[in-house]
DNA sequence: TTCTCGTTCTCACCGGACGAGAATCCTCCT
DNA sequence: AGGAGGATTCTCGTCCGGTGAGAACGAGAA
């Protein structure tokens, strides 16, 4: 009995294939609970619509062509305009220290650009398109701060807060405490929150109503920050300034 | 009546999207003539799998994570490992032109890795994952010529072969003339058959086994090839030989 | 408030999906 | 060649989930 649709076994087999990179039908069968011919017949039709191909002499399945003009189009529509961009490059440069850049995507958080170098390393899960953990991370922080409070805490109740280190905030009453210094602060501090050892800050980017919509921050070890806060919130702000400006203007 | 399955129709609005970057569902529905209830019911399945996103406040549908992470998985299937991009580098650097290697996949003839810049940038529809035309670039009769002719038919068979400008080789007979050529040659060339003005030459990649299992390739501006041709093959051969080699352990 | 438009719900119908099992088709292996 | 074993497709009766017209709902705008 096929207690899901159609559509979600269609997209199991699709993130399965992805998952193992190369999967024999049988496999997936077999993963995913779903009897031989059944898996056969959907297999055949992402072959048929190109998200999958065939190796038909190993007998395995992997992602095909459209797969990857899907992650193009994303990329594509959220990668952040260039002034951001170089605003971005700069702070990193400035600051000798990865930097990010997020904004609002309907009910989302979602990281648009970044830049790091072999020095000065991004964290490794924030990457392009990053959208989780708003509540563990600085520009998340910032971003939660500039919802409403209905909009926030609906984010809370779908997403959760997932507890990544000891200093994760946990509770969501003790978030919104936060928030709500941070807000009236204007910078988000996040300390070991996301990831042990690494502190992140960052600060809003406003359009030409003063409201926010995006938010800029970097990340560095814990142990380089002690001393230099005024002068990363200088270096914040003064970049922010920059996207705000552009902001307004675009 | 649905003519076409729910799979379909589901990729059908998914490309759709992609294909604008946003669109309200009543576009959608206009345009694949789907009615809106069932739209939206299709669209609803792909937001919970996270590859759509509903941006409420435009009413309006985008791209969701997920797609970004179907691309992320392709890219890292794919991509050519490092000895083959290091040599497809020195190659574009040694000859002053875009450089590309190409592998079977299955059926496919799929670009793997290129490498240009901007004095010689690569030709435009030739990027990361291209996997068309093989019967119009070098690279392409390479990898055909080193298929059993079943393959190769059964190949033309299914894809055609488009003609892309005045010198595009436009008949199975000739193409199959070209290609025993080719192989016997082991070098081919494309002059203009895929772009006007533009020449292409490649060479194979063997394996242990001998068995052709790539391709290496440059692109330039035809009027810079003449006089040139023996200096553009041997560094297709030199570099070849050290992909070849690197087949041979890996 | 009322209007408008985007979105969801309701519900009876019915076509296409379902999956066990058998039949083919390959591909090595001998 | 001739099998052996596994991969893939076919068959077919059942029945469930998708379908879509129309109405209802809800949030913003006027």
């Amino acid at each position: 009995m096929p207690a899901i649709s159609l559509i979600n076994r269609t997209f199991a087999i699709l993130e399965t294939v992805a998952a193992s990179g190369s999967v024999p039908a049988k496999e997936i069968a077999h993963q995913l609970e779903i009897p031989l011919p059944s898996v056969y017949r959907l297999l055949n039709e992402l072959v048929a619509n190109e998200y999958l191909v065939h190796i038909k002499k190993e007998g395995q399945f992997e992602l095909g062509p459209k797969c990857f003009d899907l992650g193009l189009s994303f990329r594509q529509r959220l990668l952040a305009p260039p002034p951001i961009r170089q605003a971005t490059t700069e702070l990193h440069r400035t600051l000798q220290a990865a930097a990010y850049f997020a904004i609002y995507r309907g009910a989302d958080i979602v990281l648009t650009y970044l830049s790091d170098c072999e020095q000065h390393p991004r964290l490794r899960p924030l990457r392009f398109g990053f959208h989780e953990a708003a509540h563990a991370t600085a520009f998340g922080k910032i971003l939660l701060s500039g919802m409403t409070s209905e909009q926030r805490s609906s984010y809370i109740q779908a997403r959760g807060m997932p507890i990544l280190t000891p200093h994760t905030i946990a509770r969501p009453e003790l978030l919104d405490d936060h928030l709500n210094e941070v807000s009236t602060r204007g910078i988000a501090w996040e300390h070991e929150e996301f990831l042990p050892r690494t502190t992140c800050a960052a600060v809003p980017v406003r359009n030409s109503s003063g409201m926010c919509v995006g938010a800029l921050a970097v990340s560095m070890p814990s142990r380089k920050v002690s001393g230099f806060e005024t002068r990363i919130e200088s270096a914040l702000r003064e970049y922010a300034g920059q996207c705000s400006r552009y902001m307004r203007a675009g």
